[in-house]
DNA sequence: GGAATAT
DNA sequence: ATATTCCAACGCCTA
DNA sequence: TAGGCG
């Protein structure tokens, strides 16, 4: 399918009314993005968030694909952990991007392993999660602190904004361990982190354990969960574009500092586009550091 | 956004 | 004919 | 073993 022949509805419906983008602008900015963002979505099971009467409608996350999607959408059987199946749709393309897009689907939620090794994640990920008011440079430096902790076990750090409060470090992996084996280096690496800092830093879920400190959220990585596609434009009245950054460029962006509108603008390749060439051993990683 | 179901 | 409803779920921690 | 959490 060409992605300039899917058929298109209500352009000018309002979706983000306070950032004053409509239906037309969420799909133009996919279209825009979608030589950049499709590699990161490819043979990755989906997960939408979809709002069809725009972000002050209600909306609701969908995994299952639904009947009326056609057959050109590629839709792949995924076994729940505690048996059952969900049929979800793998955006292999740009028309995919499009189509969905136009279903009003505004954020693009990723699993961290693909349909070929759906057990063996490619991606480690920890989401740094602030509570409001936590000064944007503390942010950075908690992400920079990730990063030169990774780098000392081997593996490569890219960083995002996240489009929403925080940024995301993740890693690629070369798909020799499980999620477990993932998890864990992940909770490894954040503790290690957050030990130094622990009037600043925590990783523990409860909200009532966590008072006013930056929450290092490791449990993006496991079977069945996903963490934010670079690219996805995010629900919220600021209309942040989740980006993915230099380290050079962390410096000066905020978590939700690109809109469609600055993406647009800007003229970078992706800085996330050779990850793949770095993938890295968790085993490795543990063994690392364990010294 | 669109299909299925209830009124 | 029109209105309402549905569209997610893993794993870890705490209680 | 159910519920919070993202
Ligand atoms: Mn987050
Ligand atoms: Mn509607």
């Amino acid at each position: 399918m060409n992605p300039d022949d899917v058929e298109l509805s209500n352009l000018d419906k309002p979706f983000f009314p306070d950032a004053g983008l409509s239906k037309g602008d969420v799909i133009a900015h996919y279209r825009k993005v979608a030589d950049q963002m499709v590699p990161h979505l490819t043979g990755r099971p989906l997960t939408m968030r979809r709002y069809p009467d725009g972000i002050g409608g209600g909306g609701f996350f969908q995994k299952d694909a639904s009947d009326h999607f056609p057959d050109w959408v590629r839709v792949e059987e995924v076994p729940q952990r505690q048996g059952g199946t969900i049929h979800h749709v793998v955006c292999d393309d740009a028309a995919t991007l499009v189509y969905l897009a136009n279903q009003a689907t505004i954020e693009f939620h990723i699993w961290l392993s693909t349909m070929d090794a759906l057990e063996h994640p490619d991606r480690l990920v920890i989401d740094i999660d602030p509570p409001q008011g936590v000064p944007v440079r503390v942010l950075r430096d908690v992400a920079r602190r990730l990063a030169s902790l990774y780098r000392e076990v081997g593996l490569t750090p890219y960083v995002q904004a996240t489009g929403g409060r925080g940024f995301h470090v993740a890693a690629p992996l070369d798909r020799s361990a499980d999620y477990e084996e993932t998890r864990e280096l992940s909770l490894a690496l954040a503790d290690h982190v957050a030990a130094r800092d622990p009037d600043l830093l925590t990783t523990a879920q409860r909200k009532n354990k966590r008072g006013d400190r930056i929450f290092l959220d490791v449990n993006r990585n496991a079977y069945g969960q996903t963490f934010v596609a670079p690219y996805t434009l995010r629900a919220r009245p600021t209309a942040g574009v989740a980006t993915p950054l230099t380290w050079d460029e962390l410096s000066r962006t905020e978590p939700d500092g690109f809109t469609p509108a600055r993406i647009a603008r800007r003229r970078k390749k992706d800085p996330w586009q050779d990850m793949d060439d770095h993938a890295a051993s968790v085993s490795k990683a543990r063994k690392a550091l364990a010294d």
